[in-house]
DNA sequence: CAGTTATATATCTCTATGGCGATATATTGG
DNA sequence: CCAATATATCGCCATAGAGATATATAACTG
């Protein structure tokens, strides 16, 4: 699972926004989302998988917190594209005309 | 389908990345991509559906090009998570310490 | 109009995954 | 050691989607 794929999931974004606030317990995450607890712990396996986030135990519990980096691959894949929507639209279109 | 599920599928994004560098009829993403026909149609079509792509017919030719603003709402999902690849890390984490 | 090119759609198969209940594992408290 | 809590995993089912083949639609060419 790469982070293209987790990020495909409503309820893993959910999970990334609760978490991008601080470091969670998996329980937490189930009951602030309304999601079945074999489903919470599957998304986040999944998340992890994808290098997003990682846990640590903490009695009982498993803290969740976010991976700084992963999340940066989708920024750098996006990086060409910003193009489009910050001013060289113009630039871009007479470049396509003479093109085809 | 949502702007996020279409990038989750490899073929979709390198659609993308050959779109960005301008208008391509569907045929040519195709064969650059040594995709099936009917697979770029696919392709294609859930990109058109995301609001990702749209196309305009050419002759025989259908011209596909990027909507800009589609991957703009990724780019600000994106954003509250710069800051722990920003150098806010520190702060972070000690604000994670705080809390539990 | 017939034939060719370009694209879209239909259909099928296969695999992956999301949601669910049940169960297993681990940690804590008595 | 036993009960309770927290999480993970398993098995099942239903569905979505990706790939492939076949067919349909549309436009250009002679």
């Amino acid at each position: 699972m790469d982070a293209f794929e987790a990020l495909a999931e409503p309820n893993r974004r959910r999970i990334l926004d609760l978490l991008c606030a601080g470091e969670r317990p998996a329980g937490l995450l189930g009951k602030t989302l309304a999601i079945s607890q074999p489903g919470v712990s599957k998304h986040l396996r999944m998340l992890r998988e994808a290098g997003l986030v990682e846990s640590r135990a903490s009695g009982q519990k498993r803290l969740y917190r976010l991976v700084p980096g992963k999340l940066a691959e989708i920024d750098a894949w996006l990086e060409p594209y910003r193009q489009f929507w910050a001013g060289r639209l113009d630039a871009l279109e007479a470049h396509l005309e003479r093109e085809q």
